[in-house]
DNA sequence: CTGTTCGCCTAACGCTGTTAGGTATACGCC
DNA sequence: GGCGTATACCTAACAGCGTTAGGCGAACAG
C-alpha cells in the first residue's frame, strides 16, 4: 500500500482542521493561534507547516470545508413542489446554517481576515454552491438574477442581524416566514 | 487658561483616531498595528498609551465615532412626507454609509474583533442612533418592532452583499429601490 | 542492510500589544 | 523670574504571534 503514509497525512490534516474549527467556534474566527492548534493535536506550532503552507492555507481549507457543508445542506433540500414550502425550507436551512456557526459564516460570507483571499479552487466551490442554490430557487420559478441577489441579501441580512444583535434569542428567526411571504408577494414565481 | 493642555491632549487623541481610521480603511479593520498608528502621528507606540488605555480603547472610540457619524447622517434626513420617498432616502443613506467605509461597517454592525465589546457609553450611543432610525421610520407609519427589524435586516443585507461580493460595482445598490417597494407592499404604512 | 523520505523537534527571527522606568519640556504658583 | 510638579514623550524589555532553518529518529523502498 503506497498510500498508507498519505492516508495518515490526510487524517492529521483533518485533525488540525477540526482543532481550528473548535477554537474558532470558542474564541472567534481570528481569536486563535497556531500554537494553540498545535497544542490541541499534540504538536509544536512549526510542525503544522508540514500540513499547511501557512495560517492562511488553514483558513482556505476551512473556507472550502464550510462551503462543502453548505453545499450538502442545500443538496439535502427538496426541489420543486409548492414554491411557498420550498422557499420556506431553503430560507430556514440557510438561516440555521448561518447561525449554527457564526465564525464559519464570517469566513464564508464576510471579508473579515485582513490579507486572506480564498484560493481559486475554494472559490470555485463557493461558486458551485451558489449555482446549486440558484437551481433550487429556479426549481420554484425564481429565476431572475436580481431576484436571487435580493434573496441572498434578505436572508444573509436576517441571519447576520440575529447573530450580531440577539445571539441567544429568535428575534430575527421569527421573521423568516414573513420575509418569505414578502419576497413571494413581490417576486411571484414564473411558471 | 487651565485647559490649554487638555485641548491639546484632545486634539492629539483625534489625530490618533484619524490615523487609525485611515489605516483601517486601507488595510482592513484589524490590519494595522499600534506602531503604524504611532508612526503616522510622529510618535512611538508606547506613547499612545497616554491617550488610550489599550488598542481596544481605540476601537471603542472608533465605534462611538462611527455611530456618531451615522447619527448625523440619519438626523440629516427629512422625516414625514411621502412614505415611499422617505423610505427611499433613508435606505439609500444607510446603504451609502455602509459601503462608504466597509471597515467602519464591520466595526459597527458585525462582531468581528475577537475580544472587543463596546463600552457602556459607546453602546448607549448605538442605541440612541437606532432609536433615531426608529423615529424616522415611525414618521412614515412604520411602527411595528418586527417591521423595523426586518427593515434593518434587508438593508444591512443588501449593503453587506454589495461590499463582500461586488465591491466596485452596483449589483446590490440597484436593488435598493425594488427592496423598498417590496417592503412597502408587505408593510403598508399605518396612518 | 542502505539510502531516502517523512514527521516532528528546538532555536531563532521580526513582528505584535503592552509595561516599566527615565528625561526633558511646559505649566501653576510664590 | 525661579521652583516644583505634572505632562509628553522616549528607550528597553517582555511574552506571544506567524514563520524559517536546521537537526534527529523512525519508517519506508530497493
Amino acid at each position: 500500500m503506497p498510500d498508507r503514509r498519505a492516508r495518515r497525512h490526510e487524517a492529521t490534516r483533518q485533525e488540525i482542521l477540526a482543532a481550528a474549527w473548535q477554537l474558532a467556534g470558542e474564541r472567534g474566527l481570528t481569536g486563535w493561534s497556531l500554537r494553540e492548534v498545535a497544542d490541541a493535536v499534540g504538536m509544536r506550532a512549526p510542525s503544522l507547516y508540514g500540513y499547511f503552507e501557512n495560517k492562511d492555507a488553514i483558513y482556505d481549507a476551512m473556507f472550502a470545508q464550510g462551503y462543502q457543508q453548505l453545499l450538502e445542506a442545500v443538496d439535502g433540500l427538496p426541489t420543486a413542489g409548492d414554491p411557498r414550502t420550498v422557499l420556506q425550507d431553503v430560507a430556514t436551512a440557510f438561516f440555521d446554517f448561518y447561525v449554527a456557526d457564526p465564525a464559519r459564516s464570517q469566513l464564508l460570507f464576510l471579508r473579515v481576515i485582513p490579507g486572506f483571499t480564498p484560493s481559486e479552487g475554494s472559490y470555485d466551490l463557493a461558486e458551485r454552491t451558489l449555482d446549486r442554490l440558484r437551481e433550487v430557487l429556479g426549481s420554484v420559478g425564481i429565476n431572475r438574477p436580481e431576484a436571487v441577489d435580493l434573496w441572498t441579501a434578505v436572508f444573509t441580512g436576517l441571519a447576520s442581524q440575529q447573530v450580531s444583535n440577539d445571539p441567544d434569542g429568535d428575534r430575527w428567526a421569527r421573521l423568516i416566514e414573513p420575509s418569505v411571504e414578502m419576497f413571494l408577494a413581490s417576486e411571484p414565481p414564473a411558471a
